[in-house]
RNA sequence: GCGGGUGUAGCUUAGUGGUAAAGCAAUGGCCUUCCAAGCCAUCCAUGAGGGUUCGAUUCCCUUCACCCGCUCCA
């Protein structure tokens, strides 16, 4: 399937248009359009259903460990500073950035390394990106390439420093850049702020900066407490939260999939240390399956375990769940969730300052006073079991989607061109979007068959009952060929005809978008005939020939 | 952020230093008894800004957006 097809429908029909496009548009900003706002809704009304208000924490649910309970949660975009600095993102969301000239190649400033060296007269500081047992051996080669010297020469050069970051240099004019063969190619660091600031406040100041969220995690870690103290959840129990997150994508591309304004739908998952691995398969095969249950195809949908060597310290285990985009190379994957084992990182870190995630067992973040380095919230933020009295910080698993990867992921398994009949019975290629019918925009089309006889006003009075429970859409214009065409390309699963037969034995036709079959059911109970199609309706994307 | 490419109606395309053309779509009629039919009518465009010029959609510059490749992806 060509993505440019795609994005041509979706803008056509109403679904994604680019913000502000009358002023050029905004690069990495999209707008959900009438029937786009639909779709998403119905993903996260879904979601919402399926893992918070729909979940039966009465029973242990098929995979589960045990019985479980769910809430939810709706917090600010905008939260205290401090809630940035212990999460992490402050310091990890502002980096240092050097480009070199030369090779048009761009380096974290703290990841470059390098040592100074002397030789024929001159001195340069050779630098690296490559892993420190490396190190020495790569700045030996470079250096004996920059002054042009054998292998066998090697001790004419002179080492005059250890290794030192590129951070600590104040001026590149005489460093030899990574992938650079001359002095001097590297740019000074700029500050690439990733979250998006704002000031808090009418005559607020640089002091008043505030941080639009860049994930909706940390407003759950921060109302944790207060959860618990409110809802008389118990351990395991998990809290989800839909809302937008922002972030300052450096390059923003792929239609909607990397935007710098986006929406996610997470759950942090509270349980015991001891039993969270346990839950941590449980949520990753269950958001897996529930992809599967709206439709993604598995052989375009899979479940990656991240390699040990991809975690950080603290999680034992983190998995995505990723998509076969159209407009991603043949065998590459893009990320619609991610499934991490947190450990208890963040409630730590809430409670007693920004942990450094690269310590094992996890140790509090200094800074050159040995004071802590972002100061935690001094609240106890730790779990007590009523039942046996010990109290206990939760670890914490993180199903974290994107509502807006979804939708696409959706539109690209739904997207699809068969061939339908005419009215000659000839085969004419159709667009049709075979999206399952609990995520379709509108759920079925009311037809009179022709604009006569009375045909429209008993369309309408099944139309009218249909609204009541459904978003239904009715149209008498134009032959009726046309009017079933235009609802498959928007997905509509669901046509129903009122024709002459109608007035005799108060039958319609009920078409079926995927199928295209039609079968006659009593006018009066076409309610239910949808109600139980959306319901009963597994999955329809099986077959997509692009 | 770098390099290359592209911007004409909702979509697909045409064309020109001097009135911007068509098909499809949309809208309103007529006609139509089940899968994009037909007829009539209507509506809509040179991404934005500046320059050269009597005159720019066309030539030049800047900018914005999109696509491809690199880079980045927390």
């Amino acid at each position: 399937m060509e993505m440019e097809k795609l994005v041509s429908l979706c803008k056509r029909r109403g679904f994604l248009f680019q913000s502000s496009e009358i002023y050029g548009g905004l690069n990495g900003f999209w707008d959900y359009g009438p029937l786009g706002v639909e779709l998403k809704r119905n993903i996260k009304d879904a979601w919402w259903r399926d893992m918070i208000t729909g979940h039966d924490d009465l029973s242990v649910l098929t995979g589960a460990p045990a019985k479980y309970q769910m809430v939810g949660l709706d917090c600010t975009i905008i939260m205290h500073p401090q809630v940035w600095k212990c999460s992490g993102h402050y310091d990890l969301f502002h980096d240092f950035m050097v480009d070199c000239r030369q090779s048009k190649k761009r380096y974290r400033h703290d990841q470059v390394r390098g040592r100074w060296v002397e030789a024929k007269g001159k001195k340069i500081f050779v630098s690296t990106t490559a892993e420190a047992a490396e190190e020495e051996a790569e700045t030996e080669r470079k250096a004996l390439k920059f002054f042009k010297l054998r292998s066998k020469n090697a001790d004419e050069l002179s080492w005059t420093s250890d290794f030192v970051s590129l951070s600590a240099m104040s001026d590149f004019a005489e460093v030899l850049g990574p992938d650079a063969n001359e002095l001097g190619t590297l740019t000074p660091p700029r500050e690439f702020n990733l979250m998006f600031k704002t000031i808090v406040g009418a005559l607020g100041s640089e002091d008043d900066a505030a941080f639009l969220r860049p994930e909706t995690a940390q407003g759950i870690f921060a109302n944790f407490k207060n959860v618990v103290d409110s809802s008389r959840v118990k351990i395991p129990f998990g809290i989800g939260q839909v809302g937008k997150s922002f972030r300052n994508e450096i390059t923003p591309r792929n239609f909607t999939f990397r935007s710098r304004e986006f929406e996610q739908m997470e759950v942090e998952f509270f349980c015991r240390p001891e039993e969270s691995q346990e839950w941590y398969k449980y949520w990753r095969d269950r958001r897996y399956q529930w992809y599967l249950d709206l439709g993604l195809a598995d052989e375009r949908l899979q479940l990656r375990d991240h390699d040990s060597d991809e975690l950080s310290h603290y999680s034992t285990g983190t998995a995505d769940i990723e998509y076969a985009f159209p407009f991603l190379p043949s065998g590459e994957f893009g990320e619609l969730e991610g499934i991490a084992h947190r450990g208890n990182f963040d409630l730590r870190s809430h409670m007693e300052g920004k942990l450094n995630p690269n310590t094992n067992p996890l140790e509090l973040e200094t800074n050159e006073h040995g004071q802590p380095k972002h100061r935690g919230s001094g609240k106890d933020l730790s779990y007590r079991d009523k039942e046996t009295n010990e109290r206990f910080i939760p670890h914490v698993i993180e199903p974290s989607a994107g509502a807006d990867r979804a939708a696409l992921a959706f539109l690209c398994e739904a997207y699809c061109e068969d061939e339908a009949p005419d009215e000659k019975g000839k085969m004419q290629s159709r667009t049709v979007l075979k999206l399952h019918p609990r995520l379709a925009p509108i759920k079925a089309a009311i037809f009179p068959l022709v604009k006569k006889d009375g045909l429209p006003e008993l369309a309408q009075q099944i139309y009218r009952e249909l609204k009541q429970d459904h978003n239904v859409f009715y149209d008498e214009t134009g032959a009726v060929g046309r009017r079933y065409r235009r609802q498959d390309e928007i997905g509509t699963p669901f046509c129903i005809t009122v024709d002459s037969q109608t007035l005799q034995d108060k039958t319609v036709t009920i078409r079926d978008r995927d199928s295209l079959e039609q079968s006659r059911i009593n006018m009066n109970d076409c309610a239910t005939e949808v109600a139980r199609r959306i319901a009963g309706k597994g999955k329809v994307c099986s077959e997509n020939p692009s």
